[in-house]
DNA sequence: CAATGATCCTGTCCGC
DNA sequence: TGCGGACAGGATCATT
Protein backbone atom coordinates (compact mmCIF):
# COMPACT_ATOMS: atom_id res chain seq x y z
CA UNK A 1 0.00 0.00 0.00
CA UNK A 2 1.55 3.27 -0.88
CA UNK A 3 3.05 5.03 2.08
CA UNK A 4 6.08 6.96 1.68
CA UNK A 5 8.56 5.68 -0.10
CA UNK A 6 5.78 4.27 -3.00
CA UNK A 7 4.29 8.41 -3.37
CA UNK A 8 7.89 9.34 -3.80
CA UNK A 9 8.40 6.73 -6.73
CA UNK A 10 5.26 7.63 -8.15
CA UNK A 11 5.80 11.41 -8.01
CA UNK A 12 9.34 10.51 -9.60
CA UNK A 13 7.29 8.77 -12.17
CA UNK A 14 4.92 11.43 -13.64
CA UNK A 15 7.36 14.31 -12.80
CA UNK A 16 8.79 14.36 -16.34
CA UNK A 17 5.85 13.42 -18.16
CA UNK A 18 4.10 16.77 -16.58
CA UNK A 19 7.20 18.82 -17.19
CA UNK A 20 6.31 17.56 -20.78
CA UNK A 21 3.38 17.69 -21.53
CA UNK A 22 0.11 20.41 -20.00
CA UNK A 23 -3.07 19.18 -18.70
CA UNK A 24 -5.51 20.12 -20.88
CA UNK A 25 -8.53 18.91 -18.40
CA UNK A 26 -8.97 17.17 -15.55
CA UNK A 27 -11.70 14.40 -15.79
CA UNK A 28 -14.09 12.20 -12.91
CA UNK A 29 -15.41 9.05 -13.64
CA UNK A 30 -16.46 8.08 -9.89
CA UNK A 31 -18.55 10.52 -7.89
CA UNK A 32 -16.58 12.21 -4.68
CA UNK A 33 -13.03 11.04 -6.22
CA UNK A 34 -12.09 14.50 -8.00
CA UNK A 35 -12.36 17.42 -5.30
CA UNK A 36 -13.09 21.25 -7.18
CA UNK A 37 -12.94 23.88 -5.21
CA UNK A 38 -16.36 25.90 -5.42
CA UNK A 39 -14.54 29.07 -5.72
CA UNK A 40 -12.48 27.95 -9.33
CA UNK A 41 -12.81 29.84 -12.49
CA UNK A 42 -14.82 28.16 -15.31
CA UNK A 43 -12.01 27.53 -17.18
CA UNK A 44 -8.36 27.00 -15.95
CA UNK A 45 -7.41 24.97 -18.58
CA UNK A 46 -3.96 24.13 -20.08
CA UNK A 47 -1.90 24.22 -16.61
CA UNK A 48 1.78 23.70 -16.94
CA UNK A 49 3.56 22.50 -14.13
CA UNK A 50 5.80 24.81 -11.81
CA UNK A 51 6.51 22.37 -8.96
CA UNK A 52 5.71 18.75 -7.78
CA UNK A 53 6.61 17.86 -4.11
CA UNK A 54 6.03 15.46 -1.65
CA UNK A 55 4.06 16.00 1.73
CA UNK A 56 4.10 13.03 3.77
CA UNK A 57 1.96 11.22 1.18
CA UNK A 58 0.54 13.42 -0.16
CA UNK A 59 1.36 14.56 -3.58
CA UNK A 60 1.25 18.44 -4.62
CA UNK A 61 1.20 19.75 -7.97
CA UNK A 62 1.61 23.55 -8.48
CA UNK A 63 0.58 25.18 -11.84
CA UNK A 64 2.09 28.17 -13.36
CA UNK A 65 -1.23 29.10 -13.28
CA UNK A 66 -1.78 29.37 -10.00
CA UNK A 67 -3.14 26.34 -9.22
CA UNK A 68 -2.77 23.37 -7.46
CA UNK A 69 -3.63 19.69 -7.40
CA UNK A 70 -3.10 17.16 -4.34
CA UNK A 71 -3.39 13.49 -4.99
CA UNK A 72 -4.00 11.12 -2.53
CA UNK A 73 -3.74 7.38 -3.42
CA UNK A 74 -4.97 5.78 0.16
CA UNK A 75 -4.62 2.56 -0.45
CA UNK A 76 -4.79 1.33 -4.08
CA UNK A 77 -4.45 4.63 -6.23
CA UNK A 78 -2.42 4.73 -8.76
CA UNK A 79 -0.88 7.21 -11.29
CA UNK A 80 -0.50 5.69 -14.84
CA UNK A 81 0.73 7.14 -17.99
CA UNK A 82 -1.08 6.39 -21.15
CA UNK A 83 0.02 7.91 -24.27
CA UNK A 84 -2.93 6.35 -25.98
CA UNK A 85 -5.74 5.97 -23.41
CA UNK A 86 -8.56 4.80 -25.94
CA UNK A 87 -11.01 3.38 -22.98
CA UNK A 88 -11.75 4.10 -19.67
CA UNK A 89 -10.15 1.74 -17.61
CA UNK A 90 -11.88 -0.59 -15.29
CA UNK A 91 -11.13 1.38 -12.20
CA UNK A 92 -10.22 4.89 -13.74
CA UNK A 93 -11.61 7.33 -11.55
CA UNK A 94 -10.32 10.51 -13.35
CA UNK A 95 -8.18 11.42 -15.53
CA UNK A 96 -5.32 14.19 -16.23
CA UNK A 97 -5.73 14.82 -19.82
CA UNK A 98 -2.91 15.91 -21.11
CA UNK A 99 -1.33 17.61 -24.84
CA UNK A 100 -1.34 15.05 -28.13
CA UNK A 101 -4.15 12.70 -26.54
CA UNK A 102 -1.97 11.38 -23.89
CA UNK A 103 -3.28 10.97 -20.19
CA UNK A 104 -2.60 10.15 -16.48
CA UNK A 105 -4.65 7.54 -15.31
CA UNK A 106 -6.06 7.48 -11.59
CA UNK A 107 -6.67 4.04 -11.26
CA UNK A 108 -8.25 3.20 -7.27
CA UNK A 109 -10.42 -0.38 -7.19
CA UNK A 110 -11.10 0.89 -3.68
CA UNK A 111 -12.15 4.22 -4.65
CA UNK A 112 -10.91 5.41 -1.12
CA UNK A 113 -8.36 7.96 -3.21
CA UNK A 114 -8.93 11.54 -3.90
CA UNK A 115 -7.70 14.34 -6.57
CA UNK A 116 -8.12 18.12 -5.29
CA UNK A 117 -7.89 21.10 -7.50
CA UNK A 118 -7.89 24.40 -5.79
CA UNK A 119 -6.10 27.96 -5.84
CA UNK A 120 -2.59 27.62 -4.96
CA UNK A 121 -3.15 30.38 -2.68
CA UNK A 122 -5.52 28.12 -0.35
CA UNK A 123 -3.41 25.33 -0.33
CA UNK A 124 -3.54 25.48 3.55
CA UNK A 125 -7.78 24.81 3.46
CA UNK A 126 -6.56 21.07 1.35
CA UNK A 127 -3.45 20.07 3.08
CA UNK A 128 -3.85 18.91 6.22
CA UNK A 129 -1.99 19.34 9.07
CA UNK A 130 1.06 16.98 9.29
CA UNK A 131 4.00 16.18 11.74
CA UNK A 132 7.73 15.82 10.52
CA UNK A 133 8.96 14.33 7.81
CA UNK A 134 10.74 11.15 8.93
CA UNK A 135 13.35 11.61 6.08
CA UNK A 136 14.39 14.97 7.29
CA UNK A 137 16.51 16.09 10.11
CA UNK A 138 13.44 17.34 12.15
CA UNK A 139 12.32 13.61 12.83
CA UNK A 140 15.15 13.14 15.43
CA UNK A 141 15.22 11.59 19.15
CA UNK A 142 14.37 15.02 20.82
CA UNK A 143 11.43 15.39 18.86
CA UNK A 144 10.43 11.74 18.89
CA UNK A 145 10.38 12.15 23.13
CA UNK A 146 8.26 15.37 23.07
CA UNK A 147 5.69 13.74 21.23
CA UNK A 148 5.71 10.51 23.08
CA UNK A 149 5.89 12.00 26.19
CA UNK A 150 2.78 10.73 28.89
CA UNK A 151 1.29 9.06 26.08
CA UNK A 152 -0.32 6.12 26.75
CA UNK A 153 -1.54 4.97 22.78
CA UNK A 154 0.46 1.84 21.62
CA UNK A 155 3.50 3.35 20.31
CA UNK A 156 2.31 1.60 16.74
CA UNK A 157 -0.68 3.66 16.63
CA UNK A 158 1.37 7.34 17.42
CA UNK A 159 3.99 6.17 14.80
CA UNK A 160 0.48 5.86 12.46
CA UNK A 161 -0.76 9.19 13.56
CA UNK A 162 0.17 11.76 10.48
CA UNK A 163 0.27 14.89 12.57
CA UNK A 164 2.74 13.51 14.59
CA UNK A 165 4.85 11.77 11.94
CA UNK A 166 3.82 11.77 7.85
CA UNK A 167 4.28 9.26 5.68
CA UNK A 168 4.07 6.21 7.46
CA UNK A 169 2.03 3.52 7.29
CA UNK A 170 0.89 0.23 8.51
CA UNK A 171 3.88 -1.94 7.13
CA UNK A 172 6.90 0.48 7.23
CA UNK A 173 6.04 0.74 10.87
CA UNK A 174 5.54 -3.14 11.61
CA UNK A 175 9.25 -3.39 9.89
CA UNK A 176 10.93 -0.61 11.80
CA UNK A 177 9.63 -1.47 15.03
CA UNK A 178 11.04 -4.94 14.77
CA UNK A 179 14.59 -3.67 14.06
CA UNK A 180 14.44 -1.34 16.13
CA UNK A 181 13.29 -4.02 18.50
CA UNK A 182 10.31 -2.63 20.46
CA UNK A 183 7.00 -4.13 20.96
CA UNK A 184 3.93 -2.72 18.84
CA UNK A 185 1.86 -2.68 21.92
CA UNK A 186 4.31 -1.09 24.21
CA UNK A 187 2.91 2.68 25.77
CA UNK A 188 4.11 5.01 23.93
CA UNK A 189 5.45 7.12 26.99
CA UNK A 190 6.87 4.04 28.13
CA UNK A 191 9.74 3.92 25.33
CA UNK A 192 12.69 4.78 26.71
CA UNK A 193 15.69 7.20 24.74
CA UNK A 194 17.73 4.34 23.81
CA UNK A 195 14.79 2.98 22.30
CA UNK A 196 13.96 6.14 20.82
CA UNK A 197 16.93 6.32 19.24
CA UNK A 198 16.46 3.60 17.73
CA UNK A 199 13.21 4.14 16.25
CA UNK A 200 14.53 6.97 14.38
CA UNK A 201 17.49 5.53 12.67
CA UNK A 202 15.82 1.95 11.77
CA UNK A 203 12.41 4.50 10.50
CA UNK A 204 14.58 6.23 8.14
CA UNK A 205 16.84 3.30 7.40
CA UNK A 206 13.55 1.51 6.56
CA UNK A 207 11.72 4.31 4.62
CA UNK A 208 15.10 4.44 2.79
CA UNK A 209 15.77 0.96 1.83
CA UNK A 210 12.13 1.14 0.50
CA UNK A 211 12.96 3.78 -2.08
CA UNK A 212 15.40 1.80 -3.19
CA UNK A 213 13.62 -1.99 -3.20
CA UNK A 214 10.36 -1.31 -2.85
CA UNK A 215 10.57 1.98 -5.97
CA UNK A 216 11.24 -0.99 -8.30
CA UNK A 217 8.60 -2.97 -6.98
CA UNK A 218 6.34 -0.23 -6.88
CA UNK A 219 6.70 -0.24 -10.82
CA UNK A 220 4.00 -3.65 -11.23
CA UNK A 221 2.31 -2.57 -8.33
CA UNK A 222 2.16 -5.39 -6.51
CA UNK A 223 4.38 -4.99 -3.59
CA UNK A 224 3.28 -7.00 -0.67
CA UNK A 225 1.04 -9.20 -3.15
CA UNK A 226 3.82 -10.29 -5.11
CA UNK A 227 5.06 -13.12 -2.84
CA UNK A 228 8.41 -13.41 -4.96
CA UNK A 229 9.06 -9.95 -5.51
CA UNK A 230 11.82 -7.61 -4.10
CA UNK A 231 9.47 -6.65 -1.40
CA UNK A 232 8.69 -9.68 0.03
CA UNK A 233 12.04 -10.59 0.52
CA UNK A 234 12.77 -6.66 2.16
CA UNK A 235 9.87 -7.56 4.56
CA UNK A 236 11.24 -9.13 8.00
CA UNK A 237 7.54 -9.93 10.29
CA UNK A 238 5.19 -7.83 7.86
CA UNK A 239 3.13 -10.77 6.88
CA UNK A 240 5.24 -13.36 7.99
CA UNK A 241 5.25 -16.05 10.05
CA UNK A 242 9.05 -16.41 11.20
CA UNK A 243 10.92 -14.30 11.87
CA UNK A 244 15.10 -13.76 10.37
CA UNK A 245 15.91 -15.76 13.43
CA UNK A 246 13.48 -18.05 13.09
CA UNK A 247 10.98 -17.33 16.60
CA UNK A 248 7.12 -17.56 15.61
CA UNK A 249 5.51 -14.23 14.54
CA UNK A 250 2.64 -13.19 16.52
CA UNK A 251 -0.19 -11.31 14.87
CA UNK A 252 -2.18 -8.71 17.43
CA UNK A 253 -4.89 -6.24 16.26
CA UNK A 254 -3.90 -2.36 17.35
CA UNK A 255 -5.93 0.73 15.94
CA UNK A 256 -7.59 -1.83 13.62
CA UNK A 257 -4.90 -2.63 12.01
CA UNK A 258 -3.24 -6.34 11.62
CA UNK A 259 0.26 -5.69 13.48
CA UNK A 260 3.47 -8.18 13.13
CA UNK A 261 5.84 -8.77 15.31
CA UNK A 262 8.15 -11.43 17.13
CA UNK A 263 8.18 -11.60 20.73
CA UNK A 264 10.95 -12.55 21.38
CA UNK A 265 13.41 -10.31 19.34
CA UNK A 266 10.88 -7.61 20.30
CA UNK A 267 10.49 -5.96 24.07
C1' DC B 1 -7.28 16.57 24.60
C1' DA B 2 -6.46 11.46 24.24
C1' DA B 3 -7.85 7.15 22.74
C1' DT B 4 -10.72 4.01 20.36
C1' DG B 5 -13.97 2.31 16.95
C1' DA B 6 -16.75 2.68 12.80
C1' DT B 7 -16.73 3.96 8.15
C1' DC B 8 -15.74 4.24 3.23
C1' DC B 9 -14.90 0.18 -0.84
C1' DT B 10 -13.83 -3.97 -3.76
C1' DG B 11 -10.61 -7.66 -4.94
C1' DT B 12 -8.70 -11.73 -2.97
C1' DC B 13 -8.43 -15.64 -0.29
C1' DC B 14 -10.06 -19.31 2.72
C1' DG B 15 -13.15 -22.81 4.43
C1' DC B 16 -17.18 -25.43 3.72
C1' DT C 1 -17.35 -25.17 -8.43
C1' DG C 2 -19.70 -21.79 -5.83
C1' DC C 3 -20.69 -19.10 -2.05
C1' DG C 4 -20.29 -16.42 2.25
C1' DG C 5 -17.38 -14.19 5.19
C1' DA C 6 -13.01 -12.36 6.72
C1' DC C 7 -9.49 -9.41 5.46
C1' DA C 8 -6.65 -5.69 3.48
C1' DG C 9 -5.87 -0.40 5.33
C1' DG C 10 -5.40 5.71 5.13
C1' DA C 11 -7.79 9.14 6.81
C1' DT C 12 -11.89 11.11 8.81
C1' DC C 13 -15.57 11.37 11.82
C1' DA C 14 -18.08 10.03 16.00
C1' DT C 15 -17.98 8.41 20.59
C1' DT C 16 -16.28 7.69 25.21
Amino acid sequence: MPELPEVQSVLDGVLPILQTKRVLGLKSYYPGTLILDPHLAEDIFPLSLKKAWRRGKYMIFDFNEGYSSIVHLRMTGKLVYEPQPEDIHKHERARFELEDGEAIRFIDPRTFGKIWLFKSENLDNYLPKLGVEPLEEELNSKYLTQVLKGRKAPIKNLLLDQRLIAGLGNIYVCELLYRSGVRPDRSGGKVNLSEIKRIVKDTKEVLEEAIVAGGTSISDYRNVDDKSGKFQRFLRVYQKKECPRGHDIENIRLAGRSSFFCPKCQK
